[in-house]
DNA sequence: ATAGGGTTAG
């Protein structure tokens, strides 16, 4: 902003004139500022002008402060303060800044405001309001808005029509966000986006595609931002071949111009378990943004190349690129996958550095961290000390690490602190009671199977799926239904007796080392995984056979595969997150052969 | 262009 300082000593001189039309005019100037201080210069210019009495030039202003990054309704509040009288566009503005904020209720309060002056709300009323209901998850305010759009005949309104999409599946409830769609004679590409991204963001895959595929059919264009919310769905379903189809779709529509197409597509590939792909679009990218490097560290990082994400994230930062919250995330992820705890701990206090606000999910890969080194006392002390109300997922991670580590006492009392959260999470009761069994503490175990059945909880068991040839096969945690389970079970064991001889205890401790996927351990590694692949050549299926999991998840993805089969033996709580990176074709078939 | 809009990957 050197330029519009320049000029705005110019326009705060004494007796200068505030030429309206001209590129000088500090309304021109509003939409360019980069920074609140920015904003609030261009404000004196105003006032110094006598507009500050304008509406329509404190409209300009409030839009300048809720324009990223400078970001501050606290000002933009003060600024519509002092307005006697605001129109419904003032209101709008307000709204809109309102919804993006951290407090889109607000933006709801204000409404009320709307109502009581008797103004009428308009097409740029509801889009704000219901992004706020989406943003809050207010499902109900949201319905009254709905009731309200069509009583004021803007049922119909382009604008309105995908934030109304949008509200109920950002609130959950996608099946009425798909009503609302179905009722729509004309849906625009907008339309059609936020529904696949409904579907998408709701976990229904293949109904993203088939809306996605009716798009195609009809007379409109996707847009880049469908191509987002389709390898989305792409990396939900896990099929590498689904995803490099969208890939060579991307390329021929020419929306691999777009960095966020290119970061879905680095994510799409991490998750679909080729890191070679994910890297090489990385490679090839131009320009990189914030988002485009957090995509490969957290690739490389769920890959368990702990150190190799530590690099690019240096690399990051060396280039100029400011890291996020994200890239915090995925370099903790990092250095707990990788044992890397002082590493950790030090990422983990330079976030302040970077005006970044732990949220609960950088606190949760603290304690995992600390958990999986066996720092048992100390996750237990950083939870006690967080500046917000633990999660009962913050407690349960710990739960695991006192699993990992054999800590009974500490588990009992970690699982007191959940239980008076949530006791309704059958896999706590579980971790806890395997904790008991291996100790031969056969009276805990009853006791605590018959607090399970007194409490009525449900055990909701872990899936697994492994694609071979094609074919899907699940195990379910506990279920021995598999035609070749007997056989996994043999070769896991042996794997299981071979990790006891090198040192490792077979327990979920192996995830810890399985993941390390580095240095002297990856051989070590390799070997084991060569075993699980002859593991998984059990699955009715002749030697030399191509066992896609296995050849595309490589060393670490393999191991990690390893370890939820192990955990499933064992009959171990299996992370949601694998869930839904490992789900991906159904009855032998590709789940989107309907469709492609 | 002339006060304000919808969908968005990590």
């Amino acid at each position: 902003m050197a330029n519009s300082a320049l000029q705005l000593t110019h326009l705060c001189s004494p007796n200068s004139a505030i030429p309206h039309e001209t590129s000088l005019s500090p309304l021109y100037l509003l939409p360019r500022c980069s920074s609140l201080r920015e904003t609030k210069q261009i404000q004196a210019a105003i006032v110094k002008s006598q507009l500050q009495h304008d509406i329509s030039v404190v409209t300009k202003l409030i839009n300048s402060c809720t324009a990223n990054p400078s970001f501050s309704m606290d000002h933009a509040r003060r600024l519509f303060d002092r307005i006697p009288q605001p129109d419904i566009i003032l209101f709008n503005t307000m709204a809109r800044g309102y919804a993006r904020s951290h407090y889109p209720v607000r933006a709801v309060a204000l409404f009320v405001r709307v109502l009581d002056l008797g103004l009428h709300p308009d097409d740029y009323t509801f889009p704000s309001l219901l992004k706020a209901c989406a943003n809050a998850k207010a499902i109900g305010e949201g319905k009254q808005l709905h009731c309200l759009a069509i009583k004021n005949g803007l049922l119909l309104n382009v604008f309105v029509n995908p934030t109304l999409i949008n509200m109920y599946s950002e609130c959950g409830d996608v099946d009425a966000a798909s009503r609302v769609f179905d009722k729509i004679l004309e849906p625009c590409v907008v339309t059609y986006n936020s529904m696949i991204t409904g579907y998408t963001r709701n976990s229904r895959p293949n109904e993203a595609f088939a809306l996605f595929r009716e798009l195609q059919v009809s007379n409109l264009k996707p847009t880049y931002v469908t191509m987002l919310s389709v390898l989305s769905s792409c990396a939900l379903l896990g099929s590498l071949d689904l995803g490099k189809w969208i890939h060579e779709y991307i390329s021929k529509n020419g929306f691999d111009e777009y960095v966020k197409v290119n970061t879905a597509l680095i994510d799409m590939y991490a998750k679909c378990g080729s890191l070679d792909d994910a890297v090489s679009v990385f490679e090839k990218m131009r320009f990189r943004d914030t988002q485009a490097w957090s995509a490969i560290v957290v690739a490389y990082a769920t890959h368990g190349h702990g150190s190799k994400a530590i690099s690019m994230f240096e690399e990051m930062k060396r280039s100029g690129v400011q890291p996020d919250e994200i890239t915090f995330l995925g370099i903790l992820y990092a250095c707990s996958h990788t044992g890397l705890v002082d590493e950790g701990c030090k990422y983990f206090h330079s976030m302040v550095d970077y005006r970044i606000v732990p949220s609960i999910k950088h606190y949760g890969c603290m304690v995992d961290l600390l958990g999986r080194a066996g720092h048992l006392d100390e996750a237990f002390l950083f939870i006690k000390d967080l500046p917000i109300n633990p999660t009962p997922i913050l407690w349960r991670t710990l739960l695991s690490a006192c699993s990992s580590h054999g800590n009974v006492e500490l588990a009992k009392h970690v699982i007191e602190r959940i239980f008076e959260l949530d006791d309704s999470h059958g896999g706590d009761y579980v971790i806890l009671s395997n904790m008991f069994a291996r100790s031969g503490r056969w009276e805990d175990v009853n006791n605590l199977r018959k607090m399970m059945k007194d409490r009525r909880v449900v055990k909701v068991p872990g899936c697994s799926s492994v694609e071979v040839d094609n074919v899907v096969h699940e195990f379910f945690s506990g279920d021995g239904t598999h035609s070749e389970s007997r056989g996994l079970h043999r070769v896991l064991d042996d794997l299981v007796k071979e990790l006891k001889l090198v040192g490792y205890v077979p327990d979920t401790s192996l995830v810890v080392h399985a993941e390390m996927g580095e240095d002297e351990k990856e051989a070590t590694l390799r070997y084991h995984s060569e075993k699980l692949a002859i593991g998984f050549g059990l699955i009715n299926t002749p030697p030399g056979t191509t066992i896609r999991v296995v050849k595309n998840l490589r060393v670490c993805a393999d191991c990690h595969s390893a370890a939820k089969l192990i955990s499933m033996i064992f009959g171990r709580q299996i992370i949601l997150r694998d869930l839904q990176r490992f789900h991906h074709f159904k009855n032998g078939k590709c789940s989107c052969g309907d469709y492609w």
